[in-house]
Parts: C-alpha cells; sequence; structure tokens
DNA sequence: AAAAGCTTTTAACATGTTTTTAGAATTCGT
DNA sequence: ACGAATTCTAAAAACATGTTAAAAGCTTTT
C-alpha cells in the first residue's frame, strides 16, 4: 500500500485529507510541523509528502530543501499545499524540488488525481528501467513493446507473457508460475500451450531475449 | 452567455439570486430540489450551479458528490449556499467537490464576484485542458469538439467517451474502465454498446485517433 | 397529447484475430 | 544414444470486435 505523510500545522486539513486518503486506500501519516515531518519521513519513507508551504517555525520550502538534502529522503516525491494566490510559492517551490504543487481550497477528488499521477510517473519510469534492455522497452500502460524504436503489436496473452518475464531479468519463472500468472488460477489449459506463445514471442521480438530452461521454465535475458 | 443554476427549496432565495443574476446578464435556471436540479443539470449542461445545502429530502452535499459522480456533470462548477455558522459545510463541502461557497445572509453584489472569479478560474484552466492534439480540440465547458477549425456536434455519451480517451493519449483504457467512467458504476449495458459508440465517434472525428487493443481496450492517438 | 427527432441500447450476424490443440520433429541432458 | 522436454507446424476452436438495422428512450416541436 501506498503511504502518505501530510505536514500542516492545522488539524482540520490535516484531518480532512487524511480521511479522504485512506479512502482512497492509501495509508496515511501525519506531522504537524517541518521538524516533526522530517523525522517520520526518515523513518517511515513514505512515498509522498503533502506539505504546506506556509507554517510556522519552519515554512515548506524549507522543509523540502532539507529533504532533499538527505540521501534518506532525498527520492521522497513531495507535492505543496499552496494558499489560492501564492504564486510566488509555486516558483520557489519546484525550486525546491517539489514535484507538483495543489491549491486551496483543495478539492479531494483533484488532489488524489494528482497524487495518483505523480505516484504513476514514478512508477513508469520504473517499470520502463526495469524491463528495458537496451532495444526493448515494454510499456504496461500503453500497451506497447519497442525495439530499436520500432513498435511491435504484439496481443494480450504475449504482451502479458513477455510482461511478466520482463518483469525480473534473468529470473526463472516455472510454468506453473507463468500459467497462473497470465492465465489465471484454476484455467486449464493444455501443455503446450505457453511454449506455443514463447514460440511466436521468439518470432517477434527475436529469439535472443526468451531462454529456456529445460525440466523448470523461461527467462528473460536483459541484454546489455 | 453564461448559465446558472439555482436549486434550492425557499421561493424568496430563487426569485432574489434570479433576478440579480439575470440583471448582470447570466441565464437563469432553476430547481426546487435536488433531484429536479440534477435532472437540469444533465440536461442544460449549466456552468455553475448554485446549491443550498440545507433541503429537505436530500440535502446539497448529496446533491453534489451526485453531480460529481457521474461523468456528464462532474465538470459543472458548485457554490455552496450555506446558512451563517454551519461551519461544518464548508468542510464538508470541500469534501463533496464545492468550488466555493457563500453564507446567508447573501449580498448579491458579492454573490456576483464570487460567481465570476469561480467562472474565471475554470476557463483559464480549460484552456490548457482543451487542445489536445493540433488537429482535434475538444472543449470540456462548451461540449464541443474541433477538428481543423470545423466543429463537431457530439452526443453526450460520445464526448464523455471521447473526452476520457483523449485525456491521456496513448494510454490504453480496458472496457470496465471506461463502462465505469462514462456509464457509471453499477450500470449495466450491452456488450456491444461500447463498441457502437466508438464506431460512431470514428465515423465522426476519423478512424484514426481510436485505436483498438484487443482483448484489452481502446487508445487515444495523440496524431502531430 | 401526438408527432418528429435525436440519442442510446440491443441483438444478430460477419469478420478477423487470438488462443488452443495435437502430432511430428527436434533438442538437450544424462 | 535414449528418453523426456521443448519446438514447430498447421488446423480447429474460441473469442473479441465491427457492422447493421431496428427498437427503446428521451426531448422538443407542433
Amino acid at each position: 500500500m501506498e503511504s502518505i505523510l501530510i505536514i500542516d500545522d492545522e488539524a482540520d486539513i490535516r484531518d480532512i485529507l487524511g480521511y479522504n486518503l485512506k479512502k482512497e486506500g492509501f495509508q496515511v501519516l501525519t506531522a504537524t510541523n517541518g521538524i516533526e515531518g522530517i523525522k517520520i519521513a526518515e523513518r517511515e519513507n513514505p512515498d509522498l509528502i503533502l506539505l504546506d508551504v506556509m507554517m510556522p517555525d519552519m515554512d515548506g520550502i524549507e522543509v523540502c530543501q532539507l529533504l532533499r538534502s538527505k540521501s534518506s529522503t532525498a527520492h521522497i516525491k513531495v507535492c505543496f499545499l499552496t494558499a489560492r494566490n501564492e504564486d510566488y510559492s509555486q516558483i520557489a517551490g519546484f525550486d525546491a524540488g517539489a514535484d507538483d504543487y495543489v491549491s486551496k481550497p483543495i478539492k479531494p477528488k483533484v488532489l488524489v488525481s494528482r497524487i495518483r499521477a505523480i505516484l504513476r510517473r514514478s512508477s513508469d519510469e520504473q517499470t520502463v528501467n526495469s524491463s528495458l534492455s537496451d532495444a526493448l522497452t515494454i510499456d504496461r500502460d500503453k500497451y506497447v513493446v519497442t525495439k530499436k524504436g520500432e513498435s511491435i503489436h504484439l496481443p494480450k496473452k504475449e504482451f502479458e507473457l513477455l510482461a511478466l518475464l520482463a518483469s525480473e531479468p534473468e529470473k526463472v519463472f516455472d510454468r506453473d508460475f507463468i500459467l497462473e500468472t497470465v492465465w489465471g488460477t484454476g484455467i486449464i489449459v493444455g501443455d503446450r500451450t505457453i511454449d506455443v506463445h514463447v514460440r511466436r514471442l521468439r518470432e517477434k521480438i527475436g529469439p535472443e531475449y526468451i531462454k529456456t530452461i529445460k525440466g523448470v521454465g523461461y527467462k528473460f535475458i536483459d541484454l546489455q
């Protein structure tokens, strides 16, 4: 589950945002000021921090700069909460390393969709990196496989199979696991079904990417 | 001309507000309760709804949530009318997706300036979102699609479908998601309903914009 | 209140693609 | 070289989508 840390001095805001984010399935952490927020961020390593710009003692900009300067928190996504016409803070915020900002009054639905967008952005990048060899890219969202810039059309099962194998290059996936994941538990298909799919995948993306481990299963080779 | 829907059970309020808004050049629609209001909103697609929080049967919060949950009304701006010390309603109101609120007793001049502010804000936002590809523009506010300067009339469902797909070009939307978003959760329609809508969309905007991913769903292609 | 016009949904059928199967050929490890 | 596992091939079966026309729902007009 994705976790979100809210840093805001106003209890009302913390409550409303917390309520809405929990409802959407996020794990919620809260802090009432910058110092506390940084401590929690270090300890809990949340996926994203919602950070109020205007706070007494230490403002959001400062907090963000501190987060960015520590290696244990530098990677955490930060989204600023700003009052409507604090235009300057948007600029200063991005400057300080924010990923996005949302203006008050905050509409929960807007906020949630922005949060999802930020998190998706980062997970996309990872997907691309992890399932990417120099020549091959796999984009689950767009359902597209690219080889040396040329996009290759793959039908659903072949795509799912490739995406699974490529999700952990070098790891051997055994036939039962592949069947469960790509076909679904309980679905019974003949012995040769996987083979045929692998064959056609090799035909389309090139045979060098998928290696057979006889008696066990298949693995994706990340060609450097 | 910008249109405003007033939903309030008290005839006095409807009359006073209606009179003032007409004088300011708005087109005014009225409804005496939530159900009627939602119907009118769907049919007339007003630019903004003034929504009384305290009403018998269905209160404003509920009405607003319903409006937000339907794709055909989700984009309409909502401004709550609240009694002076209903503080909680401000919180619950934003929670339900309101854009602003005005406390009674309402001073017409204040209300008009608030309304102008909301509409101005929204038209700014929409401009950014509306031009999605060079050839095709989609304006949620006006419910208009333009292709190379020529405006194309699309019925509601087709428009919503296009707007959804175009909201993230290249991304594949699966059939379940499309059904949930455009038709609504729990609404059951036949298997071929989406296809037929896609077909007619392609007929009107050109077949090259919407691509089928067999077994998965559809995606919008952003032609450069 | 009926008629005319749209929009939306349904249903039946056509089409083309994907998935599965099965047998023969081949490969691989021991 | 032997046997088990995998690949290859082609055809059958299953499936998803496209296409049409008509029916069912709405709104607006008369």
